[in-house]
DNA sequence: GTTTATTATTGACAAAAACGGAATTATTAC
DNA sequence: GTAATAATTCCGTTTTTGTCAATAATAAAC
């Protein structure tokens, strides 16, 4: 294969007519573009320059050589510029991804302010409530709310606590009994978030005592704005975080159901492929959403 | 400088999503693949491949590189292949340089014949009497009717002979005595074929005695057809090549001067700027130069 | 859960290539 | 003819590149 070099090379010499001003030129001694032009009138297999000491000029070939690979290397280098110029912190594209329902509260508001200050990043975001593979999705940073990933390929960075509590439509203990205990739970009424089957594992805890109860399988959705709507439908008890339930609890609309107990907090994380070294647009945009949240306690009150 | 192994290795790892199937495919040891990937992405300073030990994926980065290197990389194989694939002994390009009257006596039906032979190489003649130099005139090979070149610079091919005689029109002699010996020619009516001011020595020899005689520089002209237009009006003597006055001297037009004495033929020469290895081009049209005049004493005759 | 197979990486060593300076050759200018 | 300039060659040095084995890591199979 004929690399970039030695036509560089060729370029100089016929611009220049001189080996060793393109020697100069290229900051070569003029024993290696001797060598490196003679390279190459070997790898093409014939001559590209007649030379004297005193003259240089191309030959037919290396005239129809020379012209045909000028615009690629031109091209070439313009675009390595390009290139790295626009790799910076503050430059580039980013791809997310994000759960739906939380990326439809939240990001709004922060992607738009991160355009501001960084007009000269653009973003793609995949909503998708089932993160199967940081790489496989093809993202370079993953918003997630939930416990430490299950793939160890990933480096995550935590933002913020994400409360939730188990709710339900206050319809719902019309037809039954209000659970006064964690153990009242019926199975069949606990709808579930998740998206490989399992149901999830409720830990209920209450002055130093806890319990643990597994959420029934009869609906397990891995999109919490569905369950939302069938807790208001009284279709049964879920645990879902506060940004979903927020407005319900206030309205009425929804009540919790164990107030007394205490769910463990989920959290607001940044999952990423794993970086030998964080690309810099990639750390720009993580800063500022960590710096966005901690400056925005309204919005993570709302969380 | 990036070059394009890198950019090579990279395609060939994103496509293949696999750092040992890439090795494979381009021939390296996986370690090499490895260590190419990280020199690149030392260079351009942001990582362009996640990988774990069972998947690969282009950062953002990466995909952005990648698409903008790849259509120059294919561009330049597509030509490395063409080129090597065009420099060959029967396609190409071939620069010429001929003298016009020769050239235009000549040349139409060798290169007719040449084109019909090899319709992949594409001729450029350039008519000129004066050639100063060979690597000067940007051409691949010059056809000239002369004794050995001046400049060092060059090899030559002789071809054949090229008799010429010394002429007038049989009007001058009206008005001037008619030479009978070399030493009765005067100095005056003696036009010279030339390009540099200096008047052309003309050796006069017959029975091993000889005559030096210095042609006048009253008429100095670099094309021949000028200088029979002149003598056919009278205007002097010149010493010309049959392929100049053949027609003029059967018609009677003119009348060669000191029949007795013969002048030293010139050569018809091919003229290569120094290659160090011919181009195949060049080559086959010199070879086919050669044996068109060999194969046709007819032409060869007219000379 | 444990084992196994696959894969990327690392390090050490060998081979190859590129580099650079000095001497050589060749050509033009004086 | 002589000097000056430029390309080339030679050769020792450095740098890069390739290879091989060992290691670490991960997903899949049992």
């Amino acid at each position: 294969m004929i690399e970039l070099k030695p036509i560089k090379v060729l370029r100089a010499v016929s611009d220049l007519k001189s080996f060793s001003q393109a020697a100069r030129a290229l900051d070569l001694a003029p024993a290696s573009v001797t060598r490196i032009i003679n390279q190459l009138e070997q790898d093409l297999g014939t001559q590209l320059l007649v030379r004297t000491t005193r003259q240089v000029a191309l030959t037919s070939a290396g005239a129809t050589v020379l012209s045909r690979y000028r615009p690629l290397l031109e091209g070439f280098e313009e675009v390595t510029q390009d290139l790295q110029r626009s790799i910076r912190p503050d430059a580039g594209h980013l791809r997310l991804t994000a759960p739906v329902s939380l990326g439809i509260a939240l990001l709004p508001q922060v992607i738009a302010g991160f355009q501001l200050a960084y007009p000269g990043i653009s973003v793609e975001i995949n909503f998708t409530d089932t993160l199967i593979d940081v790489i496989e999705e093809n993202c370079d940073l993953a918003v997630r709310v939930s416990g430490p990933p299950n793939d160890k390929s990933t480096i995550w960075r935590k933002l913020c606590e994400v409360p939730r509590r188990a709710i339900a439509a206050a319809a719902l203990f019309d037809r039954l009994p209000c659970p006064q205990h964690p153990d009242d739970l019926t199975t069949e009424v606990l709808m579930s978030y998740g998206g490989k089957g399992e149901p999830e594992m409720w830990s209920f805890s209450r002055a130093g005592t806890q319990r643990n109860i597994r959420a029934g399988k009869r609906v397990i959705s891995n999109n919490g704005d569905f369950l939302y709507a069938m807790a208001r439908r009284g279709e049964g008890i879920c645990v879902l975080p506060d940004f979903i339930t927020g407005d319900g609890l206030q309205s009425g609309a929804i009540i919790e159901v164990l107030p007394e107990w205490s769910i463990p907090s989920l959290w607001l994380t940044l999952f990423y492929p794993p970086y030998e070294r964080l690309p810099p647009v990639v750390g720009t945009f993580a800063d500022y959403f960590e710096a966005f949240i901690d400056d925005h306690p309204d919005l993570r009150a709302t969380l």
